[in-house]
DNA sequence: TAAAAATACTCCATAGGTATTTTAT
DNA sequence: ATAAAATACCTATGGAGTATTTTTA
């Protein structure tokens, strides 16, 4: 025979009634295993915990030690139990989460807000990654989840369109084109561009390039930015034009103007990644917030 | 299914191997029923803590946080059994412990010493007190032991004799008998003697008188002494004689002379008193390093 | 005498075993 | 091809039930 929790817990239910009987009852059993289980307890501990020759039957000093023990280990397991159980509704634990910068503007606090209102005991560990940075922390595991642009493929790694989004055109206030309503693509073949890098793919760069080139012209690059923010500083010190995601407007920038643009532009696509493998419950409880967010609006504005 | 501390058992023996077959022949079972314990176990938490899809396994994040708080909680519990099993050979614990005056010079010191050798994890609480006060706090359950003089006669507590002492003569340094070999009880009939208390009974202030009687004499009474050291100390001041337990000789006292008694007088005697119904294992312990302490040398000197 | 614990026995749920298949390197 | 985990099935220990006796107040 082995001690278990079992017999703490009966042990317990005793020490707290003083009376067999009526501890059998509150733990849903007949008296006699009741007091069999008891008996072997003591039996495989070497000492009498229950001195059972008086009415109501008495603690003895060892049964006294034991019960204060107990009572501190057996609650110490349930919460264990509980606490793994919360994990495996995702109600607890970690999510680490990588993001591309055009993300910050407007899905990822919108998001996260929607989550923690749900599951204020996660913790979340965000980090801003371009994509090709996000395919390798996935495969390594250094994060659950990346919000991604795409093409991010790879066998292991699922990539779940979000929202498209168009793209808009960002000129300094006072340009020619800034009291426009709108704007073709093509009005813009000759005047200065402010792109991004191409490398390494896939990249933002790589898809304004492909849209121009779609529009039968070679942009006229007078500055490549590292940052969307640094685009828009570039625009608003007069450099040039930008073309950016149309979640840029939420930044409010002083000397710069947004025009939207006419034809039907291919979008940018921001989309969720994760790990096939990845089997955190945390992270599914994160996509199931974070789909019908997406679902119920999918341009988001 | 409920979870029991065995499953918590079988989990860490994975997550230390890191492999199901070896595991399990380490817990000395066959590897199919440990695949069983822990998909039984996950289906009760929720979560999955082994990622099995590779090899070696891995454990999932759930996994690598049950794994922790489950070693100490496994190795809390078997602390605990391990320190009731102590209890149960009364290696540890407490005991309280009640003697008489005079138990004091000798007997108390080699009980002890012997006692503590044995089971240095077992805490003493020591009480001075006399036989009837030791009677109530025997039966009151304040003590579980009391070294007595008899007559100590109650249905409840058992009394077992540990030696008989004969009585010594105290006399002040350059006292007429003080350079005697020994002397005859009825020789000090005339003396002024120092005596003790005769309530509540059972006293050693009885006893003397009994003793003195049974000799033919009602002796002279100059002063009663709560305490044997206080008895000394009048002796040393020439305020008398007294009768003494033998062990008194311990004391050196400087003033104080003691003389052996000729004639063969009843003798007081030593007992332990313990409760019938003390189930206590650490009482049991000191029952059995004190019974050969006195029967290997049953006057103890 | 009445309430409560122990004993005697019965049963069946399930922990654990054996044989085999599936999966991953 | 091989080692390891899962699956299917079986066995039997022992946890829990019912009926009864013993004990204590």
């Amino acid at each position: 025979m082995t001690v278990e929790i079992r017999h703490l817990r009966y042990f317990l239910a005793i020490a707290e009634e003083l009376n067999f009987s009526r501890a059998a009852e509150k733990l849903r059993m007949a008296q006699p295993p009741l007091s069999q289980q008891i008996k072997q307890l003591e039996n495989e501990l070497g000492v009498q915990l229950i001195e059972r020759e008086t009415r109501p039957v008495r603690l003895t000093e060892a049964g006294k030690f034991f019960r204060e023990q107990s009572q501190t280990l057996v609650s110490r397991f349930d919460e264990l139990v509980q606490q793994m159980q919360k994990m495996g509704r995702g109600e607890t634990g970690t999510l680490a989460i990588a993001f591309v910068a055009s993300a910050t503007f407007e899905v990822l606090p919108i998001v996260l807000r929607e989550f923690q209102k749900c599951f204020p005991d996660v913790q979340l560990d965000l980090f801003e990654m371009n994509t090709s940075e996000q395919k390798v922390a996935l495969l390594e595991r250094r994060i659950n989840l990346g919000f991604v642009r795409p093409d991010l493929k790879d066998e292991s790694i699922v990539v779940e369109k979000l929202f498209e989004e168009s793209i808009v055109l960002a000129v300094p206030s006072g340009h020619k084109y800034s009291d426009r309503q709108s704007i073709n693509i093509a009005d813009i073949a000759k005047d200065p561009l402010i792109c991004f890098p191409r490398l390494p793919e896939p990249s933002f760069g790589s898809f304004i390039l492909g849209v121009c080139r779609a529009h039968g012209f070679e942009p006229i690059v007078v500055q490549h930015a590292g940052e969307l923010q640094t685009a828009l500083s570039l625009v608003a010190g007069g450099m040039g034009i930008a073309l950016l995601p149309n979640s840029i407007r939420k930044i409010e920038r002083e000397g710069v103007v947004y025009l939207p643009l006419n034809e039907p532009v291919p979008k940018t696509t921001l989309s969720v990644a994760f790990r096939k493998d990845d089997a955190s419950p945390t992270l599914k409880s994160f996509l199931e917030i974070l789909r019908p967010v997406f679902r119920a609006d999918n341009t988001l504005h």
